[in-house]
DNA sequence: CGACTTTGACCTGCGC
DNA sequence: GCGCAGGTCAAAGTCG
């Protein structure tokens, strides 16, 4: 995954200047810290707005359609907040990034086994691997991640999620894998912590939801929220998000500071980042980019 | 008993 | 072609 992560998190707008052939991992550079906690919840900052328009103008951004990468359809787009059953948002947590990459395939993986066995075994592997193969080159969902600074892994999103899985990799001791519990929805997160600070909590989404932000859960978001935040899985409330936003953008300098090292997080990224944080806002391509897919497709 | 987590095995893509 | 790394599966265990 490592390219598709590259792609996602290699945005950047900001340092141009570059990161000495390292690859490895920018990944989670262009994050930047920002709190929610103050305004808004997981949920509501998904799906608290039910147009583009609202997040995408929280961005700075331009409301256009057009900027609808091609591929986001397929799935979804996500929003999502953690919706475990027991973890509450914690209190003070801050969210941070986000990123994202344009791709479309998805059910790969997952139908992969699931498929083979519906079909029968004799078309197993081999087949779907040759299929595979003539396929062309493997696309994913549009990505999205944050990174948070919170005590508990899993922020709540007003959404269930079901982990499949866990499994250390470069740079991430224990990410944990997300599957969206409702029944088609394919959209999935990652979620780890920060290899330098333990204390930050990087998200990743992937895929759009296709359904409301369940009410009746069992961790409930009601209980972690004030009613204010929960209001909406419809309902718009762009004016003030948008504001906020900002607002948050502007406390985002210290964070950017702060939380320098937390870039660096996977890996080498040099310090500019830090050093330049007047580019604040910055993202703009990487927003664009993302933005769009992040909605939950508000399929009747 | 159903929903969820844990965890080792397995699969796939990619770089060397 | 091989090996590594990331991602997913699925059986078993846990919890409410």
């Amino acid at each position: 995954m490592s390219e598709e992560f590259k792609d996602l998190y290699y945005h950047q707008p900001f340092h141009d200047d570059d990161r000495n052939g390292e690859n490895s991992s920018t990944y989670t550079q262009n994050l930047q810290m920002f709190d929610p906690s103050s305004y808004m919840s997981f949920g509501e900052f998904f799906h608290g707005s039910n147009s583009h328009d609202t997040l995408t103008r929280a961005f700075g951004l331009t409301p256009s359609t057009s900027e609808v990468p091609a591929g986001v359809d397929g799935g979804g787009g996500g929003g999502d907040l953690v919706g475990g059953s027991e973890t509450p948002a914690t209190p003070n947590s801050s969210i941070s990034s986000s990123s994202t990459e344009a791709a479309g395939d998805e059910d790969s993986n997952k139908s992969k086994k699931e498929k083979e066995s519906v079909e029968g075994e004799n078309s197993s592997k081999k087949e779907a691997k040759a299929k595979k193969k003539g396929e062309k080159k493997k696309q994913r969902e549009p990505r999205f991640a944050f990174k948070t600074k919170s005590e508990v892994d899993q922020l709540e999103d007003g959404y269930r999620w079901r982990k499949y899985g866990q499994k250390a990799v470069k740079n991430s001791p224990y990410p944990s894998y997300y599957r969206c519990t409702t029944q088609k929805c394919l959209v999935k997160k990652r979620v780890e912590r920060s290899y330098q600070d333990p204390s930050i909590v990087i998200t990743t989404y992937e895929g759009q939801h296709n359904h409301l932000v369940p009410t009746t859960l069992r961790g409930n978001v009601a209980g972690m929220f004030p009613s204010s935040m929960l209001t909406p899985p419809m309902p718009l409330q762009g004016t003030s998000f948008p504001a906020n936003l900002l607002q948050l953008h502007q406390m985002t300098n210290d964070h950017l500071y702060n939380y320098g090292s937390v870039n660096n997080v996977y890996g080498q990224q040099n310090l500019t980042t830090l050093e330049q944080p007047q580019t604040q806002f910055p993202e703009y391509g990487l927003l664009q980019d993302m933005i769009p897919s992040f909605f939950p497709k508000q399929e009747p």
